[in-house]
DNA sequence: TTCCAGGCGC
DNA sequence: GCGCCTGGAA
């Protein structure tokens, strides 16, 4: 656990990271916080509030951001049914289950995002320290057994200057995201309207073909096709034969009839508004749930990590496999990696940039280092460049 | 010929 | 963690 390391250097003493407490009980932690680090507060509880305020000795402020409730989400197994579903509501809860270990179930989404909210409910706030801070953090608990983990996870070097010089590259070149990506779908409909296109032009994007996605939604929307009723009430083949530029075009025309038909049947024709009930739709994983979450309800609950995002992460040297400094191998480790020090109103708009960064640049093979204006500052500059086929994958046989 | 995109299903 | 889907680009 990196959880020692990060104690050590925010001196905070290992009994103040992690607690277990009872009723309406509070707790005061000294910190003494070092420059560059974004303190993370998680709070796990059950249904409970927990208010929690930042006060300070000295005459320096910390940032803190606004608590935001996002629900973990995870595409495995469930494990921790009793939690989520509440199925023994007097059983009192001792152990609260780990955050990373609030399990995913796509059957179960639908029906638990409509009722009530989920028992387990997670809480995350940041605090971002600019400089050596010291304070006292008050937490105020009013559940019966809360768990408060504190952690610290140190930005990385540069970061700012970094996402600076991308931006300023990106203020030059157009790149394909910037006129054709899928948050300009349907942009003067009405807002129901509107979000169902937006979902339904993330169903068929693919990051590299974004014209080959607009022509696609025009030809929808020619066709009145941007509409849960006449998606269901067109067949297949048809609606197959409209999207056939987009890649995989059979298994998306059936994903986006089924999703028409979950809008109408469960959502009034509306898209779904939450996270889980996004990611029950077959053909949606984390990536476009985030993109829709953020663009058609402009509510952003994570990081969408797409493939640019999750390869330059990775070539900055921003994300790190949990507890390792290896790199990550997914995008949704890249995105809880991210997600762990980046301030949230940069969540949003680093995913365009990321993308046009990466479909101009920063390219998947033979990045253009030469043309970058951070390469002076990437720890992978120039070395993958040079190698036009650095690994041969398992030949297929004729 | 190989790589790429994003999610499913094993 | 890989094969699959599909078509385009390198």
């Amino acid at each position: 656990m990196p959880l020692a390391l990060l104690l050590s250097r925010i001196h905070l003493s290992p009994a103040a990271m992690t607690s277990t407490r009872s009723a309406s009980s509070a707790r005061l932690v000294r910190a003494d916080l070092n420059p560059g680090y974004v303190l993370v507060i998680k709070h796990k509880f059950h249904a409970f509030s927990v208010a929690r305020e930042v006060k300070r000795e000295s005459s320096v402020s910390f940032d803190v951001s606004k608590p935001e409730s996002t629900a973990s989400v995870k595409r495995k197994r469930v494990k921790r049914e009793l939690e989520v579903n509440g199925e023994h509501p007097k059983k009192q809860v001792v152990i609260v289950p780990d955050i990373e270990d609030f399990r995913y179930d796509r059957t179960k989404a639908l029906t638990s995002s409509s009722k009530a909210t989920p028992s387990l409910v997670k809480v995350e706030e940041k605090v971002r320290v600019s400089s050596v801070q010291k304070g006292i953090l008050l937490m105020s608990m009013h559940s019966k057994k809360t768990k408060v983990v504190v952690f610290a996870v140190k930005a990385p070097e540069n970061w700012e200057a970094v996402l600076g010089g991308i931006k300023n590259m990106r203020l030059s070149g157009q790149a394909p995201v910037d006129t054709k990506g899928c948050e300009k779908a349907g942009s003067l409909l009405p807002p129901k309207e509107r979000r169902f296109a937006v979902l339904i032009s993330t169903m068929m994007s693919s990051q590299t073909k974004d014209e080959v996605t607009h022509a696609a939604v025009e030809r929808l929307s020619e066709n009145g096709l941007l509409d849960p009723d006449a998606i269901v009430r067109t067949d297949e083949a048809t609606l197959a034969n409209l999207i056939k530029p987009v890649g995989f075009y059979q298994r998306k025309a059936q994903f986006i009839k089924e999703a028409s038909k979950i809008c109408l049947e469960r959502f009034g024709g509306d898209i779904p508004d939450s996270l889980n009930a996004l990611l029950a739709l077959r053909g949606v994983g984390p990536k476009m749930a985030h993109l829709v979450m953020s663009i058609a309800w402009k509510n952003t609950q994570g990081i969408c990590v797409d493939t640019h995002v999750h390869r330059i992460s990775n070539r900055l040297g921003w994300v790190f496999r949990e507890g390792t400094k290896q790199k990550t191998t997914i995008p949704e480790q890249t995105r809880i990696s991210l997600e762990k020090w980046l301030p949230k109103d940069e969540w949003e708009p680093i995913n365009p940039l990321l993308v046009g960064f990466g479909q101009t640049i920063c390219t998947p093979l033979r990045p253009k280092c030469d043309m970058c204006g951070i390469n002076n500052l990437c720890p992978s500059a120039f070395k993958e460049s040079s190698s036009p086929n650095p690994k041969q994958k398992k030949k297929r046989s004729p």
